[in-house]
Formats: structure tokens, sequence, C-alpha cells
DNA sequence: GACCACATGTAAGGAGTTACATGATTAA
DNA sequence: TTAATCATGTAACTCCTTACATGTGGTC
């Protein structure tokens, strides 16, 4: 049940908007923490509207509402984010794959990770692109947080990279010397 | 579409195995990697016979039912390793908590950071743990691809925990800036 | 005979994705 | 006037979780 607190959490710090405001916040800041779509959002919205968390402050035109948190749901982000242990994520794909590498011929295998290590280096590169282009001037709020996040971004880009070499590698040796132990009959490939 | 997959993968590596056969690997093997519980793991071996890619290959007591991957299977599973783009995950709790951090005071915010640091290191040990009691003498095979995912539980606690803490140096020094500035009228806290 | 491990099945609900659908306002 | 942006709503589907449900075979 992040999204929720997401959504409130926004509320909290921008101190109300609309769901079309807070959809682009979702794409802009949220993207790689926690992504919302339109039709999540527009749910979510109502169901903390019907649960007294969030209230219509105001309407506009374009049958926009504006939301606002309310005392309840600012208790109730306060509580998520201090007593809710966060739960950790157990699905990955390239951990899946990596496991079921014996599948793949040793040349097969280190051509996937280096082409997964090149990836994650384009990733990087984005990121690091984004970096530059936020504005860090402003102290406190919304902005220093994401710095947090784009730190974070940025050493787990680099541990997942380091740690994909490590593997090429480590198969890469384990495939040497077993062709030390008994030569191949028609070389390597 | 990862657990059929994760079926595929295992009973490729196994040679064959019935649904609670896979149920007790997937709680040793793949519960950080790609957990499944009882209830999806049968209704996939039920999709994953009726598409072809596994076969019922022996049927044994109490209702047993020994499946084996399918040529079909073998194909399907390879294409899946090599040619599908693994998906990011986008979804972080902690991280989610960490962009909203301004909601707490500088002091609850460190003490946060802190019982998180010290949440992943109780895990960390745990994995170390495991580390040792596995058996690393067989060559090749599904021991060896769990080894590096093992290593991967390493590094990403290690980053996980440096940057917890990097995150909680961080507040305090921006606290201790602010405090010179604005020297507080109670103290800190 | 009782218990534990083996073995499978199903139902209800939450969360997320994709697609379809509609309309109002504003700026060029 | 036309296009882009603003603004919301809903339906269908997949995936995952939790819980309930049932029965067999081996061992003490």
């Amino acid at each position: 049940m992040s999204l929720r607190h997401a959504v409130l959490g926004l509320l909290a710090e921008l101190g109300g908007g609309s769901g079309y405001d807070l959809l682009k916040l979702f794409e802009l800041s949220l993207d790689n923490v926690w992504p919302a779509t339109q039709s999540q959002l527009y749910g979510e919205l109502g169901k903390l509207t019907e649960a007294g968390l969030i209230e219509v402050a105001a309407e506009g035109p374009r049958g926009r509402r504006e939301y606002r948190i309310t005392p309840s749901g600012t208790t109730e982000l306060h509580r998520w984010l201090v007593d809710v242990p966060p739960k950790p994520n157990r699905r990955d794909e390239t951990l899946l794959r990596v496991f079921f590498l014996g599948e793949l011929t040793p040349a097969e295998a280190r051509g996937y990770l280096d082409d997964q290590a090149e990836a994650i280096g384009r990733r990087a590169a984005a990121l690091a692109e984004v970096a530059d282009a936020v504005d860090w001037n402003e102290d406190g709020g919304m902005a220093d947080n994401g710095r947090f996040v784009l730190e974070y971004g940025r050493r787990f880009y680099e541990m997942r990279r380091d740690w994909l070499r490590w593997v090429a590698a480590e198969i890469a040796a384990r495939e040497a010397s077993r062709e030390a132990r008994e030569p191949a009959p028609d070389g390597e490939r």
C-alpha cells in the first residue's frame, strides 16, 4: 500500500495539488522510486478521500479538483515513515537469469553479462545527466531528498555493473580452467 | 511473466520434478530472487502444461505429478535468457521513505536511517551464514550460479548500508550548519 | 493409531498495467 | 480553428497474496 503514502507524501510536501499535478510529479520525480499510472492515481485519490486522509480543497476549471492532506493524513504519513518497516524488494529478473546461466554456453553467458553491463552504463550516464540538470541551490525540501535518491541510483548502478563484470570474469576463469584440464578438440567456440 | 521462466529454469536444471519439489526449491533457492507461493506455482504448472512448454513425465503416489520440460519449453527458456531484456525493478519502499524524510525532524530522520542500516546489517549477517553453510565443492550447475547470487546479495547490502549511513551523515551535516547559522534556543532536540 | 510430510486445488481480493473514452481550456 | 495541454473516469486483464480446503503415504 505504498502508492497511498507516495500520494500523501507529495501532497504534504507540495501543500496540495490536483490528480494531474501529482501525475506529472510521479513521472518526473518518482519514476524510479515508485511509479504510478494515471489510472491508478485517480483511483487512489478517490480511496484516500473516502478514508479521510485527504480532502478536496478547491475545484477549478476543467473539473480540476485540488486535493489537500488532512490532519489524519499527516498522522498516517508520519506513522508509515517511522513505524512501518519497508518491505524489501525480493524479485529481480536479472538475478533470476543469472541463476540460470548454466543453461547457456559460457560464450553466450559472457556475451549476455557484457551486454547487461553496457546497458547499465547507459542508464548510469542518463542518470548523471539528470543529476547535472537539476538545480541544487535550493536548500531543504524535496530537491534535497531527491539528491539522496539520485546518489542511491549512482551507487546502485556502479555496484550492479561491477558485479556483472565479476560474474563474467568468474565464468571466464572457470571455463579457462576447464579448457586447461581437457583441451578442446576444436578450440574454444 | 518471469514466474513462468523460473519454473522452466528449475525444471531444466533439475531434469524434472513435482509441484511440491519446485515449491521447496523456490523457498530454498529463489526466495530472494523470485519468490512464489504454492497457489501461484500450481496454477503456473497448469498453464505451462497447456502451453506445451512442460509435460507430465510420470504420476506417483498421493497424486504426485512429475513434470518435465519439453523441447519447446527449452527453446522458450533460452529465448527468454538471451533475447528478453530484464525489466528493472522500479519500486523501492526505502527510497520512497527517504524521498519524504523532510516530513520528519532531523533527529527522527537520523534515527530512522540508523535503524535501517542496522536492519541491513542483520540481514547481511544472515546471508553470510547461508553462504558459509552451502557446500561449494560441486562444480557447475545451480550451486555455482547460486554463489553468484549470494555475492550479489553481499554487495547489495554493503552498498545499501553505506548509502544509508551517508544519507544520515548528510542530514547531520546539514543540521549542524543550520544550527551554526541560527543557534538553537533550547539546544538540539 | 497418530502425526508429519507429501501433494494438490480453489476462491477472494489487492495492486498494477494497458487501453479506451471523454471533455474543457488556452495559445498559436 | 486547431492543436496541445489540462483533466478525469472506467474496464479488462495479469500477477501476487492470503486463506481455506482436502486427501495420501510413511514412520514412530
